[in-house]
DNA sequence: CATTAATTATTAGTGTGCTATTTATTAGGC
DNA sequence: GCCTAATAAATAGCACACTAATAATTAATG
């Protein structure tokens, strides 16, 4: 098998693991993977926008819009719009919401946390470089549309 | 930020690019990246089972049940019931999907494959040994369920 | 040989995740 | 002040992707 036709099946399989433990979160605290980095993110900064937590954990803000639909009507938490801007809309933790996220587990699977931080560290650093450059290599699309990249913000639009 | 924090973060600009470049693949010639998946393995093996295919490019049956629902809608790909064994399912390609065949795009951005190939051997090699050992770090899960673990087997249920 | 178990594909139901559109509101230019 | 941008969030519609349950068929076992 060619080396990118590998590498594709690799990416695969991660993609793969990552949706399962976020079945599997479900199942065991009825939180999503998503749900709970946007519930860390709440946590983390009361009141904060929808398109700040978008931006935050890379992904668009319908997407979060509707992951927020799911969890307030799990009553976790609450959305005020804003008296100043009107367009603005704050997200809290409601008391359930707190409860949840103090209880809440990793996002990963232990077993795969344990393994990354028993590694040395130029390893861990080796391991989030490669992925950072593949997102890098992956992420330079539309290149017509903006004559200059710049890093860090290449797969942001 | 922790290390582990920005694997998950490049992890998810991964997938996202991904994503867009399966929507784009989408606009530009109607097909999404599983589907383009699917068809190639349909072209490399005629009359390929839908587990087969579900196992090569690791998704469950279900969801390549449903991806070739479209396609036979759009009279990519033919589904004829085996006559010896009558629980097995064929997948076929027709005309149109042998045509879509031949002039379908790359799965990945064409940026990516050639970066990649730009690449010294032992570096691409590198690039795919991480990522797999990833997927396998992230695989070893229902641990308590298979106390023997194969390597190489570990997604696989 | 009949009953149970296993296999194959499909269906039902849920949860992302996106683009494009819509709605509401605010900011800017004349 | 009024009309047009621009911005923020929500909505509509599509395509995965999964598990669990079903249906149909074949294999296996007593």
């Amino acid at each position: 098998m060619k080396k990118d036709e590998e590498l594709l099946v690799a990416l695969r399989k991660i993609i793969r693991a990552i949706d399962i433990r976020s079945r599997q979160l479900n199942k065991e605290v009825g939180l999503t993977g998503p749900q709970l980095l946007i519930l860390q993110k709440v946590g983390k900064q009361k009141g904060v926008m929808v398109r700040e937590i978008a931006d935050d954990i890379n992904l668009s803000s319908a997407t979060v819009t509707s992951v927020l639909d799911r969890m307030e009507a799990r009553n976790l938490v609450e959305r005020i719009r804003s008296t100043e801007d009107k367009r603005k809309v704050g997200v809290f933790l409601t008391q359930e919401g707190e409860k949840a996220l103090e209880t809440a587990p990793l996002p990963f699977q232990e077993h795969f946390t344990n393994s990354f931080n028993n590694m040395e560290e130029w390893e861990q650093s080796q391991m989030v470089a490669t992925l950072q450059r593949i997102a890098t290599m992956m992420g330079a699309q539309d290149v017509d549309a903006s004559p200059v990249l710049e890093i860090g913000s290449i797969i942001e639009k």
